[in-house]
DNA sequence: CAATGACATGAACGAGCGTTCACACAGCGA
DNA sequence: TCGCTGTGTGAACGCTCGTTCATGTCATTG
């Protein structure tokens, strides 16, 4: 469970392990995509690999094992690289919430199998691992309302309802869901591309938080990321 | 399957039928938005009303069928009341905007069970009774879209990315979304009104669209529904 | 070469699923 | 009173599921 061994296609895995459990991986992320995980099989799984459904006992202790590896992992992608993202933008809340919307737009435009497997499924899981993904999620939740409540105290940011921690919340809940989402609405060839998606949700994020910067232009083409 | 029988509760279910497919059809939607739909069986169903497996089939032809039929409904009684909701607002395109996001946070946050079973489980249906679904599903997103393609071509939106079609789907999407959203997140006891939770996101969306009418802070208590 | 460990097999398991059906019974119109 | 219709029962069906395990194979290691 640690060094990438190699570089897959393009819909890498976040997922370290041995060759065999990234392979069993990636046939659960397109299965988990297409049918759900509930109604995913194991022997649609193993055979996916052209295994028999014992095999995946070898790799995995169990089915929901295999889906929190996955779920979990890309969930601390993209926590660590969203704090990153906001520690080397700019020092405005402005760009930092920039930064992030197009973290987030990334990974879901970019990504939208292992997105809306991560967004979709993690309910599936139980009991400490279902605690264990919660706990990254408000992580992720709590950086974007970070960045909120910074923009909102000293000004950048007018938030709907005033400008206090449910304010705060509020905001970070609907620009978060809003980018998340991209992987359940977008189309399999969706006209526009990620870069142009990426423009167009700092925008609406930058509207959602009333950010001040917008009438002096802002948020189109934000520098970096 | 017409007439109201009787008003149950609160959460009254948007279902016509007999008695006692109402109260397979409550039984449902709370187990369906407890665990999912693929995982309720339909003992617990008829177990939550006292009965046994078979008798479910006295009333609905297979468990699809019930899912089918509750989640049809939940999307029709929401598409017509977009529909009336938008022809009695105020004639602006903001004020239908308003109209629209305030029936949408009505019924997401009011009938939080129902709205969730409606919006996560409808994949699950397979073949034509799906594609009816999506077909509502679509006349609800277009109604929105109408509402904002009309305002950005008179000028009282302007929307990300431009005043054409795509940029309204786009802000459609993200409103509708937006809103429906409101049962993933929301807590058992929130501790925001749904008035005060209209108003918040009616702001919002506003501020999606770019209306104009923000800087004469309209938006704020717009005066209907 | 011999021994070891990793890994896949294929058959089997127990459980639970959606669904069916013969039957019982209750209410009601004729 | 008879028979019809609507409805619930309880047992059973065929099936699929996740999982287990004894067994076999093969590459690596000492």
């Amino acid at each position: 469970m640690s060094a990438q061994f190699e570089p897959p296609p393009d819909d890498r895995l976040p997922m370290g392990g041995t060759a065999l459990q990234c392979r069993l991986g990636a046939a659960a992320i397109d299965l988990f995509y297409a049918h759900g995980a509930q109604s995913t099989t194991v022997r649609q799984i193993t055979g996916a690999c052209g295994l028999t459904p014992g095999a995946l006992y070898n790799h995995f202790t169990s089915k929901e094992h295999l889906l929190y590896v996955l779920v979990r992992d890309i969930h601390l992608a993209v926590d660590s690289e969203m704090a990153s993202a906001i520690a080397t933008a700019g020092p405005g809340p402005a760009d930092q919430l920039g930064a992030t919307v197009r973290l987030l737009v990334a990974h879901t435009a970019g990504h939208k199998k292992r997105s809306r497997v991560a967004n979709r499924e993690f309910t599936v899981l139980t009991g400490p691992r279902r605690e264990e993904v919660r706990a990254i999620r408000r992580s992720i939740r709590d950086r974007l309302t970070g960045v909120l409540m910074a923009g909102s105290e000293q000004g950048t940011f007018d938030l709907a309802g005033g400008n206090d921690r449910a304010a705060a919340t509020l905001a970070s809940a609907t620009i978060s869901n809003m980018c998340v989402h991209i992987s359940e609405w977008m189309l399999e060839n969706y006209p526009i591309g990620t870069p142009d998606l990426q423009d167009r949700y700092v925008f609406m994020a930058l509207r959602i938080a009333g950010a001040d910067t917008l009438n002096g232009q802002a948020g189109r083409r934000s520098p970096r990321e």
